[in-house]
DNA sequence: CTAGGATCCTGTCAGC
DNA sequence: TGCTGACAGGATCCTA
């Protein structure tokens, strides 16, 4: 689930809690699903956070042991700070990915995969469906990683052009399942790749192909504009999420024009938008204005 | 090389 | 109240 923004929303709200304020040292790990844990717990023993970092939509965290994990939420990964007080009390907190209960739950609980207990609090990684991790590396080499190497340019860095070349690599698929490769463009998940094919008035099922060059710079501003929406956006409200108001907030009806708006009207054409399945997965679009 | 489908796993929801 | 199948904000692996 959590695509690009909720990751870089998830690294400022860490980094904020386990930098800025301070984690200090990781004295105590415990695996609860070893799928879930890539390394040796022991590797990170003692060590402290350094710094958060991103690469697309994996949260990359820096120790001071020249080790690094790299954490992939995948569809319904969480992370959870809980910085607890001298008394035992929870002091400050911080919850992002996959919005759920767990945010406020109790923990850990049975979604619970990793625990990595600070001097200062626990952070918890929870995530339902097993297909999350976190990984050690040397942080000389985060960039070797399988998956890190591969990844594209942003939407920020990168230009119509080049997206246009990579469309054109790929021109006999439709252009959703494209722009949803981390090789060809990197940060978009099934929200934001409805989102930004919307703004850019083209059809999910489309050719990549049939692209034309002033298509794939729309496509590319459309990208970057929406997961801007969704930073501004997603971060205050989960933010306010972990007030604990008992409020379940779902900040995607503040920005999503499509997503999850099947039978709604169209606010650019007054059309219908439409679901429908493209390359797997659950798409949605306005027929009347995407072609 | 690309394209398309199955697969990893748990939980929820609609329909009978 | 069960049961069943579809589906879920991701990425990889396999086959043709």
């Amino acid at each position: 689930m959590p695509e690009l923004p909720e990751v870089e929303t998830i690294r400022r709200g860490l980094g904020e809690c386990m930098v800025s304020r301070g984690a200090g040292k990781i004295l105590r790990v415990k695996v609860y699903e070893t799928k879930s844990f890539i390394g040796d717990t022991q590797e990170i023993i003692g060590a402290e956070v350094k710094e958060m970092d991103r690469r697309g939509k994996a949260l990359i965290i820096h120790l001071t042991n020249k080790k690094s994990l790299i954490i992939h939420l995948r569809m319904t990964g969480q992370l959870i700070w809980r910085e607890k007080n001298a008394s035992g009390d929870i002091s400050k907190s911080f919850a992002g990915g996959h919005p759920n209960d767990n945010f406020i739950d109790k923990l850990p609980n049975k979604q619970t995969r990793v625990q990595i207990e600070c001097e200062a609090g626990t952070l918890y990684f929870n995530d339902q469906r097993k297909f999350g991790f976190i990984k050690v590396v040397e942080t000389e080499k985060v960039g070797e990683d399988a998956f890190i190497k591969k990844l594209a340019k942003e939407p920020w860095k990168m230009t119509g052009g080049e997206l246009y070349e990579k469309l054109q690599r790929h021109k006999g698929s439709a252009v959703k399942p494209v722009i949803l490769d981390q090789t060809v463009i990197c940060g978009l998940g099934n929200i934001y790749a409805d989102e930004a094919l919307y703004y850019a008035g083209i059809s999910p099922m489309r050719k990549a192909g049939e692209v034309s060059l002033a298509e794939a710079e729309e496509l590319v501003t459309g990208a970057r504009v929406v997961m801007e929406r969704s930073l501004e956006a997603g971060g205050s409200t989960l933010r306010n999420y972990v007030k604990a108001d008992g409020t379940k907030g779902d900040y995607l009806t503040l920005f999503a024009k499509v997503f999850n708006r099947q039978g709604e009207k169209c606010e650019r054409c007054g059309g219908k938008i439409v679901k429908t399945k493209v390359g797997g997965r659950g798409t949605h679009y306005c027929p009347d204005c995407q072609k």
